[in-house]
DNA sequence: TTTTTTTACGCAATCGTTGCCGAGAACGAT
DNA sequence: ATCGTTCTCGGCAACGATTGCGTAAAAAAA
């Protein structure tokens, strides 16, 4: 089938050795300069090009890096895969994706996939199922470089690149309470990911400041991430049929944010009216929804390029790393129609706040 | 850094040759059963793992195949990738995945990339930019295999899998006639991409068939699919500032479908009321939207198992492929506000239309 | 002319794995 | 006792590219 051609070939048809072959196309200034141009004008000619597996075979690397997330149908994970693929591809990197769907079970067999692939190193996002992590911490011990985004955990001691979450809960939340709500309930992914608890304790924070009391039955945990839908529409039918109805919901998750919106249609409720609804997402399409959603954004692009540029450097490292850094970037609350004012049932999108 | 264990390693620790260890862990015959057991048992110990790229080497395949299409943010794509992920990990392969962004010099760079990275295969949905095929023909010619799925061309001789873009176009259409309009624009990316051609036709046949004069300045293409949202903004433009003013707009791409509707709404058009709106899209959102839009949707999933089927297929083929087919699947008209009925104002879920 | 230096290239090992050939031992058949 | 067979296993080569080392021939220095 598809042959390329070789050094071997080459060195064959000139009559050369596969050594002299090398070194002219490397330029080496041990060639004479007739027989690097000899060389460089057939290799042009026959398209040459070194066969990267062998070269990943001499130099243990294999200039590729693997990315775990959850699902590239998720306008978050594509925004910032793109931001990897921006620095990877400059850096000389290939870029292999797998989704774990927010399976534990996935998560695990696809690092295992990848480490042993020989990806020279990891990105990752956590699963919403995933509460241990011996899987990461087998290859970490080895010395293999991992970074991680997103959802991270305390438990491995690496660099790691994560939105400012407890401000984007924080202000999300603030923001209902100057609209005029105050009886905000909250819905949120697995209560172990990083990101749930921080976006959580942004929004109790903002309730405390406030001297709103926190209502326990308020805040409802989705462990699958919004992934099955019956779950998510169990816990905002428990929402809205509390004795005392929260007036706002502030939803944690892109795929969590429009589910909510699906479910809440679904029941007949009217937003802002009946309930408002402010959500973290990435999508464009929220301005378009009906009602447009009022939303907290997160740097995605910047979080994969600034992961990737980590990443390789951990990999292009000399020595073993010990000092890591953990790099927190901003969010932003984009104020839409979801959560108009409660009193004037405006939106004031000129106090944009942006955090 | 991270090292792992290797068939030397083994040989060495059990005074052995690497020869024996390969056939022990093989489960050859020629190897005595006490030899085996205390080969596996050591391997299974200190995780031993064979390295894929010492192996890709010596059989000359890579067991990886490479994606290229336009961009991942796009529902449908991301969905054909799930429909791609699900059959090449069920038969062992990896999928790398680059994005063209609608750039005919990116999708050049990409394929090449990919090629010269020994992907066993390609997998290619070809960007809006596309119009001249030598990439794919030079690799295609030296026997690589390739597949096309979604956005296909006849200049090369391969399996190719697409949607029933005629009939997709001509359901749209026709349902749009049915709910009483009847100048109706089309909206389209660019001229020479076979789905912008085969929705066409299907979009004129339609008319033709109800007896409707086909009017060229209804006919609008976004050479760049709608990446750039200031060329569909002017064929948007265009076409609401006509004398005789379309009623409804039938567009032929997610990107173009939800910016189409970004722009009609900017403008401060009422939709269906000013100008009915139909579109292409996989996206769930569009049932969320304001209003919800009647779309044309495509199995994405199938197609992309559909295709990586065939290229697995033409991959592991022992012979040359000589006889190359074309499989088209099913579209599904999914009706709902954008284009109630004109006289009626409502629209009849009921009539869903199937193709 | 002889010695030293430089130039220009080839040999062989290496990365991890497997295929092919052959060696040595044990065993039964003649 | 001799031969052929079977069972186990080791050695070598190969996949494609790079690289340290060695060396022949040419050039320069003595």
């Amino acid at each position: 089938m598809y042959e390329a051609i070789t050094i071997k070939d080459i060195a064959k048809a000139l009559g050369l050795s596969t050594s002299t072959v090398s070194r002219a196309l490397r330029g080496s200034h041990e060639i004479s300069s007739e027989t690097k141009k000899m060389v460089i004008e057939y290799a042009e000619q026959f398209n040459y090009r070194p066969n990267p597996i062998a070269l990943s075979l001499k130099e243990r690397r294999s200039h590729s890096i693997g990315v775990v997330v959850c699902e590239i149908a998720n306008n978050f994970f594509s925004q910032a895969i793109n931001g990897i693929e921006s620095v990877a591809y400059n850096r000389g990197y290939h870029v292999i994706i797998s989704q774990s769907h927010e399976s534990y079970d996935r998560e695990v067999v696809n690092v295992e996939h990848l480490a042993s692939r020989s990806v020279d190193g990891l990105l990752v996002s956590i699963s919403a199922e995933t509460d241990r992590f011996e899987h990461f911490k087998n290859l970490h011990d080895k010395g293999f470089p991992i970074v991680f985004f997103d959802r991270i955990t305390d438990g491995i001691e690496t660099h790691k690149v994560v939105a400012d979450n407890y401000k984007g809960g924080y202000d999300a939340t603030q923001h209902l309470i100057d609209a005029g709500y105050k009886k905000i309930a909250h819905l949120t992914s697995a209560s172990h990911l990083s990101i749930s608890r921080e976006r959580l304790e942004g929004y109790k924070a903002a309730l405390r400041d406030n001297n709103i009391t926190i209502n326990e039955s308020y805040i409802k945990n989705c462990n699958h991430g919004g992934m099955i839908y019956k779950e998510l529409e169990d816990a905002v039918k428990n929402l809205v049929n509390l004795k005392d109805k929260p007036d706002a919901i502030f939803s944690a998750g892109d795929r969590l944010t429009v589910s909510c919106l699906a479910a809440l249609k679904a029941i007949g409720l009217k937003i802002p009216d009946d309930i408002a609804l402010v959500g973290f997402s990435n999508s464009p399409l929220v301005e378009l929804m009906n009602p447009s959603l009022t939303s907290v954004k997160q740097p995605a692009f910047e979080m994969g390029q600034t992961a990737t540029e980590l990443l390789i450097k951990l990999i292009e490292s000399k020595r073993a790393v010990t000092e890591f850094e953990t790099i927190v970037l901003q969010t932003e609350v984009i104020v839409r129609d979801s959560s108009a004012d409660k009193i004037t049932g405006k939106n004031n999108k000129s106090k944009k706040a942006v955090s």
